[in-house]
DNA sequence: TCGAAAAATGAAATCGGTTTCAGAGTGGGC
DNA sequence: GCCCACTCTGAAACCGATTTCATTTTTCGA
């Protein structure tokens, strides 16, 4: 918090109108082309003599010149933007990976433009074309559900594209794929929960008819597999990813008159969350009488009562590799079909205070 | 959630390169001049030919021509993009004020550029020139601390600036203000408070050098005084509007060793949750042994345990409101200086359950 | 000191639109 | 049948950079 409510020095700073100088300007003042301006400014290769590179750069600095970057946009290729797109940056999960996107896009001169769908096909077909025709040099795709059609149209204008933890069912239609690796991260979680003695275990799932959801959810099962436990002693129901999604779940398991589990695993916190909501409305404490795991780290889950047991993902870190990775693509030569990259964060178990020993 | 995983009507759509058309390109498969084809699609007021206007737009339907937004910046004067500048995002509040920016503007063509500050005063200057070069329309900033440098800046530009939540002291710089109106919201909080039976009363702010700090806590006071409770009698404690901020704030006031307040007031969410937390360190039960309430009503607040009782921002209406009257500034006659608009927002109180009659 | 190669710079085209200004059709009033 | 006023449309300038290509300077070896 370096930050301050700075009044300007208290002089009452007018409003005194800048006028923005172009680099015709520029040139004219320092007396060269416009040429030479350009080619001191934007780190041509052609040689420029000392002289007058600094000649240019004292009427550059003297006018506050600043170089329209829609011009430059528009004669160079490249915009230096990229399109990131979300379902709700009201989860905190995708607000931290997008804070890693900016800062690894701002030192480089990227700006974002932030596109959220709210869930909604056609609200993210309407973003996807903006975002190509204000020419994006790249997009980011930060979905639970992404539709094809959007990659394919992104790869036929030819716009690098980073999809995050994609379904690696379907062949890669995009440039950059960064892989979430949840095994480490559940198989901690498993061997959490079995060495505390849990044996009866209740998951609930993300949507089914996502990928990532069917992957969390039999990663889940094929590690306690391992551990003697079979996927039919397993209940499971389907959440949404959301709070009520998951409290909703949580009903169902309850209802279900069979013993009840010792242990939920939420494929996120937020539902993770929404378990707890339900097991508290019910009178079951939490961890006493039930452990819940959730899968994030999104940070109300630090601070929920009690503070969430979790799958944490490497938020940040999955925003910044995204970036990272699609302006490396950017960089290379432009020259035909860059070999598509792939890279994989893993998980890792926090634990906190949701998850305690059965009781007898 | 009318989402799908789309996977393009199974049949493995290659990636067919899609040349991007011009105007030109049109124009010529039209045999018109591109001045045309630039008034047919970009609403001119010239009249156009029925017969002529029908032959181009085929043209633009077949070609699939999307105009270049990029050249489209350049040449007119207007970009159709604002920025939005945070704080952190990570805040769900300003998440759905930013929900609430987009939707306003998609409709109207906007796009948004995102700009997270994290506190950094430096950062939020880089993020604000850039913007100027990248020539966006106007900026929106929700900022509680905001630099007043920025909006000279900005104002010598001539680029409209909405401020949420300004500090009224200082005469504005910006051309469109959306002010919070706290006052009904934290009456009704005081008189639910004093209602329940509450004499002890504490206050956890936010950064007293911010001017809505100071307006939140003085307002809380003074309600406080028409019920009959001196300023005096009343606890405060300084906060940094974040959890941690709030949870060291409660340690101080229960540390006191006067006697404990029955009801504390934060200044925001993120505090009253750190409060509460302080409280379930120390075994104090809310709302049984101390209520809380916050102000913001961010979705966490909502599935605390116990949910907070909170002076709800209509967070989603101001982006709305902040968007939208930014839009009808820079739709009005570009000539001069516009007059600055100011909205009011009201507050109003949302009663969950950290709130109770006091022990006796 | 001369000439060729290398270094530095400028003129002009280009990016893809919008907009001004002027010219070409059309129609109507007398 | 003529002239003027509209109604449409096109040519060209412009927005503010970058970049290619050509030209002017320098630099240096012979």
């Amino acid at each position: 918090m370096k930050d301050r409510e700075g009044r300007g020095s208290e002089l009452k700073q007018a409003i005194r109108p800048i006028k923005m100088s172009t680099i015709t300007d520029v040139a004219e003042e320092a007396g060269v082309s416009r040429a030479t301006v350009s080619r001191v400014l934007s780190g041509s290769d052609a040689p420029i003599r000392p002289a007058t590179r600094e000649k240019v750069l004292a009427v550059v600095a003297k006018l506050g010149f600043r170089p329209n970057a829609v011009a430059r946009s528009l004669s160079g290729k490249r915009t230096f933007t990229v399109g990131v797109l979300v379902s709700d940056i009201g989860n905190p999960f995708y607000a931290e990976v997008i804070k890693g996107v900016e800062d690894a896009g701002l030192p480089e001169g990227y700006n974002l433009f932030l596109g959220n769908t709210n869930f909604d096909l056609d609200r993210g077909t309407t973003l996807i074309h903006s975002l190509i025709d204000r020419r994006v040099d790249g997009v980011i795709i930060l979905f639970s559900r992404t539709s094809q059609e959007w990659l394919t149209t992104l790869a036929g204008h030819n716009i690098p594209v980073t999809v995050v933890d994609r379904d690696p069912s379907i062949p890669p239609l995009e440039s950059v794929s960064i892989n979430v690796d949840f095994r480490p991260g559940i198989r901690a979680a498993v061997e959490h929960l079995v060495g505390l003695g849990h044996r009866r275990f209740a998951h609930v799932s993300g949507p089914l008819d996502l990928q990532t959801s069917r992957r969390r959810r039999d990663m889940f099962m094929e590690e306690l597999a391992a551990h003697g436990i079979k996927p039919g002693q397993i209940q499971c129901e389907e959440g949404d990813f959301h709070i009520e999604g998951g409290r909703e779940a949580a009903r169902r398991i309850f209802d279900n008159n069979k013993t009840w589990p010792t242990a939920i695993f939420a494929a996120n916190d937020l539902m993770a969350l929404g378990v707890m909501g339900e097991a508290r409305a019910r009178d079951l404490r939490v961890p006493q009488d039930l452990s819940v795991i959730g899968l994030d780290d999104i940070w109300p889950a630090a601070h929920s009562t009690p503070p969430l047991t979790t799958v944490a993902m490497p938020r940040y870190k999955i925003g910044f590799q995204a970036m990272s990775r699609l302006m490396k693509q950017l960089k290379e030569a432009k020259p035909g079909r860059k070999t598509p990259q792939e890279i994989s964060l893993a998980t890792q178990l926090v634990i906190r205070e949701s998850t305690a020993p059965p009781r007898r």
